[in-house]
DNA sequence: GTCTATAGCCCGATAGAC
DNA sequence: GTCTATCGGGCTATAGAC
């Protein structure tokens, strides 16, 4: 992991404990043991890099629902997945929630940039579940509601965001656990066992 | 409503838009015209004044709750006028979320006191929402899930919360009414017409 | 109660040596 | 690439006049 990599991971880490606007230079520096200056050569201001990590961040869940669309065709074993992932962030010290969800709460006070990546962020997770819904209700998983996929997608998402905040509130991942499986349990199992 | 009230208002309004951390004394004495010094004259810290102002925040929701308690006995109702309370704050700008949600994603960073009102406001929603699915169940107006009523209670609080972050996030409070409504048709409507 | 003035600290950012 | 040094500014908080 060269230099940048690393001031990117920090200031992510960092991001997620104290907002977009407490977090400084100077507490990646500390972390690292650089000076400040030196941040600025690879990032030379505080939105360019905010940007740089969000669309790291963003890269990764790209790539980590991919590779879970592929892993199975089952989509209640797909959004266990998914929300096995937070548990687990969630487990130890209930801190590492979604950067995106951490963010949104400070969007009055972002630069556009950001905004505009946290925005895409919910958008592009929304159709992720939404697709998924569509696939279990032509599974027989999922009995629709009168709404569009996208609407019942949102509900979802809120209320992990939602179970996220809770869970740090409390410092109590089993608090983000309680709403998952509730969420879980509104898909059915499939009937075969035909997944991968 | 004298200066100390009105340093709270806008307190509360600065903090909205821009979290705990990134909002100052000189922000508050900008928008009452007076000086920073001024303020510290009715509020001695800053610690202390963010503590008064969510003290004085879930004075209001207390009472505000309690008066809906006394409004009427369907608690379909009940939830419907909770829900629409905040589905007309985000009606216009989408800035106006539960002050308690907002400092949620600062919880790591927030003065102890502070974070302990926060935690107390959760749980005091989160127990009166339970009752009310006590008594919508206890009226067959709901179904109990396999859960307790407080897990069932923190579900819709998190979608609450997370609903919230999505209208502010996209400036669009319709977000938030789609949420709400799909909250609101877990419970059935009341049989009798017998509230008041 | 409100003011002016200021202490002491942290911030993001830049210049220039190495 | 990383350093030292520094600029200009914002922050919380206090002292003391009015």
């Amino acid at each position: 992991m060269n230099r940048a990599e690393q001031i990117v991971s920090v200031a992510h880490r960092l991001m997620l404990e104290r907002g977009y606007s407490a977090f400084s230079y100077a507490d990646i520096a500390d972390v690292i043991g650089i000076q400040k200056a030196s941040i600025h050569y690879h990032f030379p201001s505080k939105d360019n890099l905010v940007q740089k990590v969000v669309q790291h961040y963003r890269g990764g869940v790209r790539s980590n629902l991919s590779q879970l669309d592929s892993l199975t065709d089952d989509p209640r074993k797909k959004l266990e997945h998914y929300l096995n992932y937070w548990n687990a962030c969630l487990q130890d010290k209930a801190i590492d929630i979604c950067l995106c969800a951490q963010l949104a709460s400070e969007i009055p006070i972002l630069p556009e940039e950001v905004r505009g990546e946290v925005q895409a962020h919910f958008q592009e997770l929304t159709g992720w579940i939404a697709n998924l819904l569509r696939e279990a209700s032509e599974a027989k998983q999922y009995e629709r509601s009168g709404r569009s996929f996208e609407e019942d997608a949102a509900m979802i998402l809120a209320a992990v965001h939602g179970g996220m905040l809770a869970a740090r509130t409390f410092n109590d991942g089993t608090q983000f656990q309680a709403i998952s499986s509730q969420i879980l349990d509104q898909l059915n199992a499939a009937r075969s066992g035909k997944e991968k």
